[in-house]
DNA sequence: TAGTGGTCTAGACCACTCA
DNA sequence: GAGTGGTCTAGACCACTAC
């Protein structure tokens, strides 16, 4: 037939809009633009505000736009390119590290999540420090952090030292006599804890990239980290920035 | 007051409902067991279906589920570890390579994406070799790719070469002649296209970790990897398999 | 053909931000 | 208090799978 664009029958809405949506945010919008509400974009564009949403929040996830409830929708700057290896995942505390101590608790080992215990050979009983940490890049939250540390790990650590942050402090600190002999480290989806959330600048159930490392000295494995990154806003890089500086210099 | 279990009030319903599938996902059903359908469970606990859904969703994407059109909701198994260093993404075509090709084309420079010509330094009137694989663990595919190599970095490939495999295979064979220097990957979030989702068996806008490498010879970026993994089945694993390998030996 | 999940609608109210 | 995105409802119809 004589009509041009007529195969946009079989395509869901909100797969169509998102298409129009970012072809527009290429063309009309410049970074940290404010879109018009959803009320009038679904107005605009003939649908009901739920099917413009799922549209929103794809584009969303892909990190093209930025969401924020009583303000409104803004165009997303490109991702950040967040290291994920020497500096954003050296030895816990090392100079360079690019990670700040919030809180310490010290906890069973019964307790922490039973994919840590595993790893650390930590079970009930046995008592395992848990360090919070957050990363912030170019003046945003970018990574909150839960290091697992058993306590044989690091017997310098006394419950003598009193306040969260100065806990924190002491057990990095016996952390960095240790010598690390390697790291691995896995990456999944998953969504924002309640109190990850927060600490992001998210809302709960935020799509993020949960990465986790095991820290290996000596042999055995003395300490599990489980870094959660915003996943709209950062870009994991890794490995080989030797070679990579090199093309630059 | 004396009203136990009150403070769930402040809490959306769907995020409530989330963490009750889930403890009942731990304590009364066995992987791939098939789930009431949506109706009978958002009549079940009182809330309308679209709010159910949305607890579902959150569920899929931490890769506690899995839903198929016309089946039904079954309990996924843990994800896989995918390996994506030395036999996930070693030189293309390399023995151990554990992708399949499945198609390919030449295309001029202009139309790859920006990204990836900005990397390789192609532009329009440049050719490049598109080269389509798929990677399949244990019988199930885990992701697409999109390798880019530039006609300069394979020169031995010409035209004369008929049948889209055969071509992908002279590319592929063409690559392993090279020294690979390094490589340099990035991991982020997004959507499957309708392309690779139909390799993937998902639906379009399905969510996937994207990985992207870059591969270095000679000081140059010589080719650029786009693959596609997807989200609710995979762990990305990376690093120092072989202090791992020591633990275990 | 029956049953499933996927899409879509037209409303309502809530939580939050900011002037 | 006005305006925003976030949650929720009660329906309807569609696309797909499997019998």
């Amino acid at each position: 037939m004589g009509t041009t664009q007529l195969d946009t029958a079989q395509e869901p809405k909100y797969w169509h809009l998102k298409t129009v949506l970012s072809d527009a945010l290429d063309s009309e919008f410049a970074v940290g633009e404010i879109l018009p509400n959803e009320r009038e974009l679904a107005a605009r564009f003939g649908v009901a505000r739920a099917t413009l949403r799922q549209a929103l929040e794809q584009l969303e996830l892909e990190g093209r736009l930025q969401r924020r409830r009583g303000v409104g929708t803004t165009v997303a700057p490109p991702r950040m390119g967040v290291p994920v290896d020497r500096t954003g995942h050296s030895w816990p505390g090392a100079p360079g590290d690019a990670w700040q101590p919030v809180d310490a608790a010290t906890v069973d080992g019964g307790s922490v999540p039973a994919a840590v215990a595993e790893a650390l050979g930590a079970g009930a009983g046995d008592t395992v420090h848990v360090v919070r940490r957050t990363r912030v890049d170019q003046g945003q939250p970018v990574a909150a952090e839960l290091l697992y540390v058993p306590a044989g790990s690091v017997p310098g650590v006394t419950d003598a030292t009193t306040g969260a942050v100065a806990r924190a402090r002491a057990v990095l600190r016996e952390l960095q006599r240790l010598d690390l002999d390697g790291e691995e480290r896995a990456v999944e989806l998953g969504s924002a804890r309640a109190e990850d959330a927060k600490q992001l600048d998210r809302l709960p159930g935020a799509p993020v990239l949960v990465v986790t490392t095991r820290y290996v000295t000596g042999g055995r494995i003395t300490a599990v980290a489980v870094s959660t990154y915003r996943a709209d806003t950062c870009r994991l890089t890794f490995g080989d920035h030797d070679n990579l500086a090199a093309l630059a210099g």
